[in-house]
DNA sequence: GCCAACGTTGGC
DNA sequence: GCCAACGTTGGC
């Protein structure tokens, strides 16, 4: 099966992009709505790319790359289900949720959509590369020019 | 912290 | 199976 693309939200409270990168992979627990669910019980494959998002940040928007490292297997608690993901890449910033409504050609990224809570949401492989072009753009949040 | 949007639950 | 009540998500 062709590789897929996917965005992942976790809220920075949680867990982090600098917090996988340091860990180099983690176990996605704790999805509780079917839908994400079924993403990872019946379309994650190995090798698939991740945009890791964070959500209720300041701002929100992806702050990195992740990739699937294992495929869906069960949690504990039936019927949930979950993924390792693995660290890929950590963005010098963040390409902010506001950016991704304003670029053309992610009008129908689902996270742009208004009222989008799914946590687990496809990717198209155009979508994707969009986000790794304005990703390079990004400035450092460190940088100060006179 | 507010609250709109959405998913889930449960009485009927 | 409807739908009101309730809980959660997540942008702002």
């Amino acid at each position: 099966m062709a590789k897929r693309y996917w965005l992942m939200k976790c809220e920075p409270s949680a867990y982090t992009i600098d917090d996988l990168q340091r860990d180099g992979s983690t176990a996605w627990e704790g999805v509780r709505n079917y839908q994400a669910r079924n993403f990872m019980r019946d379309d994650m494959q190995l090798g698939d790319e991740v945009l890791f998002y964070a959500s209720n940040a300041e701002p929100s928007g992806v702050t990195g790359l992740a990739k699937i490292v294992r495929a869906g297997y069960p949690e504990k608690l039936a019927p949930w289900v979950m993924v390792d993901i693995g660290f890929a890449k950590n963005f010098k910033g963040t390409v902010p949720l506001e950016t991704l409504k304003t670029t053309k050609g992610l009008e129908k990224m689902v996270v742009t959509q208004k009222g989008s809570r799914l946590s687990i949401q496809p990717v198209t492989k155009d979508e994707f590369a969009i986000v790794l072009t304005l990703a390079k753009t990004i400035r450092s949040s460190h940088s100060s020019h006179s």
